[in-house]
DNA sequence: TGCTTTTACTAAACACTGTTCAGTATATTT
DNA sequence: AAATATACTGAACAGTGTTTAGTAAAAGCA
């Protein structure tokens, strides 16, 4: 009775199809573009086949939402390579935003947009992506401090902190908040920036 | 021949009836009930004549966010009352967040929304709100460097790091990212974060 | 095999959205 | 008083997310 086992992986490959279809007009034309008649059209479907396996446009987001997350994950690879504790704070850092300037639209989607997190709180479901990201970062603070390499106590706090300041810039960024500087400067001021919070923590944190 | 001179000022006022109701729908409804028939409807109007007086939604919600910075520079009038520069950067850190906290709506059609930034991009023209706050930041950032409370140099890198920690707990707050902490604890948490911030960079920066 | 039930899908509609335009009623000018 | 300019609107266009009734194919059962 291997009929349901067809079906089953069936209907994970239809749900596989809308996902791709739904994330290449998303990098491809930006959000505007992204209606779910589009999405119909781009996978030759009826616009409301896509409701038989996403409830709502926002499940589809968050769908969207957990294989960005998926990515930045993969992206952080080579961080557990490293030894020191405050070089793998930094290097999350700059990877971090590396990922938000090359991928705005998944950054959008992780950090910015509230549509995913909607679906979340109406399921009254947990951010389980967010939170196992945050404390990646909340254990590699920790770990700076057990190496006295900051004195402040609190990982919590040490972690929100660094956090805010690395989505600060990318959501300023994003959201064309830095229009002060020349669009030209903008990578490199990002990077001087983040180099200049670095000292500043190791310093003072 | 004052006809004129009356139909402007009836002009303005049209302008500013407009402006108040969808100022007043944004804050009570918060922004999906926003629609231009709402305003329409909240002002007895035929949606039609919204766009005899604004251009487009943009338009209008840049005008929204026009107001929005005038609330904000008229926040930070007690700040010109302290003599310590460091002291003028602290409460106007400790203000900015405040005036997030306190009106959400507001701070995402100034630093969040991309439309009304769209507005000035085809436009050509130029973000002067943004820019005038930011130099205002500079300008104290600087003043801190001149007393020697700040060592590093460069007062536009060191406003940019300052203002991204600060508008990345808002940003983050506003789009609710923040859900590892409990809600109860967000306010206190930010508070208790800025003050670590403002401790890191006087050790330092 | 034939018959029934379940599954997968869609056309069409509903209630919205921003925006435009032809037409009207009022106010101003000549 | 007639002509013109102004202010406004009803209705439409093209789009949106979502629901529902109906259909054709697949699966289960006799």
């Amino acid at each position: 009775m291997g009929i349901i086992e067809r079906k089953e992986r069936e209907r994970e490959e239809m749900r596989k199809l809308i996902l791709d279809g739904a994330q290449k007009l998303f990098l491809a034309n930006g959000f505007d573009k992204v209606s779910i008649r589009n999405i119909a059209d781009e996978i030759e479907y009826s616009p409301a086949t896509i409701y038989l396996y996403y409830k709502d446009k926002n499940e589809l987001f968050f769908a969207l939402h957990q294989t960005a997350f998926t990515k930045l994950i993969h992206e952080f690879a080579p961080i557990f390579q490293l030894e020191q504790p405050m070089d793998k704070l930094t290097e999350m850092g700059r990877l971090y935003l590396r990922f938000a300037f090359n991928n705005p639209e998944l950054y959008e989607l992780m950090f910015i947009m509230i549509a995913p997190i909607e679906t979340l709180e109406c399921r009254e479901d947990v951010w389980e992506d967010g939170h196992r990201a945050f404390s990646l970062l909340q254990q590699v603070v920790q770990a700076c401090i057990n190496m006295g390499e900051l004195k402040h106590t609190d990982a919590e706090q040490a972690a929100l902190m660094i956090w805010s300041t690395v989505h600060g810039l990318a959501a300023l960024l994003l959201r064309r908040r830095l229009s002060m500087f020349g669009e030209e400067r903008h990578e490199a001021l990002i990077e001087e920036v983040f180099t200049l919070f670095i000292s500043t923590i190791r310093k003072g944190l």
